[in-house]
DNA sequence: TTGAAATCTCCAGAGACTAAAGGTCTGGCG
DNA sequence: CGCCAGACCTTTAGTCTCTGGAGATTTCAA
C-alpha cells in the first residue's frame, strides 16, 4: 500500500492531480488509512500510470474514462479503442494544420516588417487591416 | 452609432465576447444612451476588428492589449510589435512540432492494432505499457 | 401605447489542472 | 510514550477565453 505521495513519486503525476482525477472519476484509492489518508496498490499505480501516458497522448479527460472502461473487458472487441484514438489522431492532425496556416501568415507578417516606426509597422497594420492576409482564418 | 449587436454583426464577434473583451479592458464603448446601452462609433469597430484579427492569429488577450497600446503609438519603434509577433510565431512552431510528435505517437499506436479484442488491442496495451512508445513525450 | 426584441448586469460552467488556507494524521526519534 | 516536522486531509478559488442563462430594463417600430 501507498501513499498519494508515493505514488506521485513513482508515477510523475502530482499529488493534487491525482486527488483531481479522482474527482473526475478514474480513479479511487484501493483504501483508507484509518486517519482517512488515501491507499494505493499495484493496481492503482497501473491505472495512474495508464492515465497519465493517455494524457500525455492529448486523450481528454472523457475519453480516457472511455478507454479505461474498455481496458476492464479483455474480451470485448477493440473497435471501441481503435475509434477513440482514430478520432484524436484526426483531431491532432487537423490541429497541426490549423497552426501550420498560422505559422505561414505570421511568418509573412513578422518578415514583412522593415518599417522602424509603429506608424509602417507591417505587423499594425496586418492587424488592422485584414485584407492584408494572404488566407483566411 | 451602433449598438453592441450591430458592431457583432459587422465584425463577427459574439455580444457576450465583446462586453468580455471590455471586462478584459481591451475596448470601451465610447458612448451609452440614456438606458445605459453600449454605443460603438466607427474607431470601435476597428478596434474590435483588429483584436478579433490577432484573437485568429492566437494572440493572447494581454499580448494583444500590448499591440493596441503600441498601435496608439505611430510614430514610436516597432520593434514591441515585432518582439510579440516574432515571440509567438516561435510558440506557433513549438506548438506544432509538439503535435507533430503525438501524431507520430498515436498514427504508429493505432496503424500497430491488428488485434480484435480489447486483451490484444495495441491501443490498449501501449496506453498501459510505456516500454511500447518510440519516444518520450 | 403596446409588446417583442435587444440589451443590461451578474453569475456559473467548461477543461485540466494548480495553489492556498486551515486543520488532521503519520512515523521516526529521543 | 510524547513530540513534532512533514505529509496528508477538505474546501475554495484562480488560471484562460469565452459562452450561456436568469431576471430586469430599454428600445423601437407598428
Amino acid at each position: 500500500m501507498f501513499s498519494i505521495g508515493e505514488v506521485s513519486r513513482r508515477t510523475g503525476v502530482k499529488v493534487p492531480t491525482i486527488r483531481y482525477y479522482e474527482q473526475m472519476g478514474l480513479m479511487t484509492p484501493s483504501e483508507r488509512s484509518e486517519g482517512n489518508q488515501r491507499r494505493y496498490g499495484r493496481g492503482d499505480v497501473e491505472r495512474l500510470t495508464f492515465i497519465r501516458h493517455a494524457r500525455d497522448l492529448g486523450f481528454e479527460i472523457d475519453r480516457i474514462r472511455e478507454l479505461l472502461a474498455l481496458s476492464q473487458h479483455p474480451d470485448a472487441p477493440c473497435e471501441g479503442a481503435d475509434r477513440i484514438a482514430g478520432a484524436h489522431l484526426t483531431e491532432v492532425r487537423q490541429k497541426i494544420e490549423q497552426l501550420k496556416r498560422l505559422e505561414a501568415e505570421l511568418e509573412r507578417i513578422v518578415s514583412h516588417c522593415g518599417g522602424h516606426t509603429v506608424e509602417d509597422c507591417y505587423v499594425i497594420r496586418a492587424l488592422s487591416d485584414h485584407g492584408l492576409c494572404e488566407h483566411e482564418h
